[in-house]
DNA sequence: TAAATGACTTAGG
DNA sequence: CCCTAAGCCATTT
């Protein structure tokens, strides 16, 4: 497939995530069809940040912490959108992945 | 076309 | 809980 589809995929996954619920790198890398390439939706939401629309905030590490990434700022705000959508942090900034984790599209085959 | 670049992840200390 | 080392991969230079 195309390389650039890939990132188009990863936007529309991303587009999927329910509010008030999380979805790791490797979760929506795969959910766009590239198991494995948690590293590149990294990149892809990197370069992608000015997205109209795209809740990018909904997406976290394997952690289940906020990444760091290029602008300082960006944790912190993150972090506000989370919380504004009823995502609990711990006291050491941590999400609870097995509450808040997006089980994914309701119904897998359906979609795309 | 090849090399560099991360908003990653897992396994170990 | 914090840190490091290695794999991994599409995107960007």
């Amino acid at each position: 497939m195309d390389s650039s589809t890939f990132r188009l995929r990863v936007i529309k996954v991303v587009h999927l995530i329910p509010r008030g619920q999380v979805a790791t790198y490797g979760q929506v890398a795969t959910l766009a069809g590239q198991a494995g390439a948690a590293r590149a939706c990294g990149t892809i939401m990197r370069n992608s940040g000015e997205e109209p629309g795209l809740p990018w905030h909904r997406v976290i590490n394997a952690q289940g912490r906020v990444s760091p990434g290029n602008d300082v700022h960006r944790p912190q705000l993150q972090r506000h959108l989370l919380e504004a959508e009823g995502v609990a942090f711990s006291r050491a900034g941590v999400i609870a992945l097995g509450r808040f984790r997006w089980a994914g599209p309701v119904d897998p085959l359906a979609w795309e």
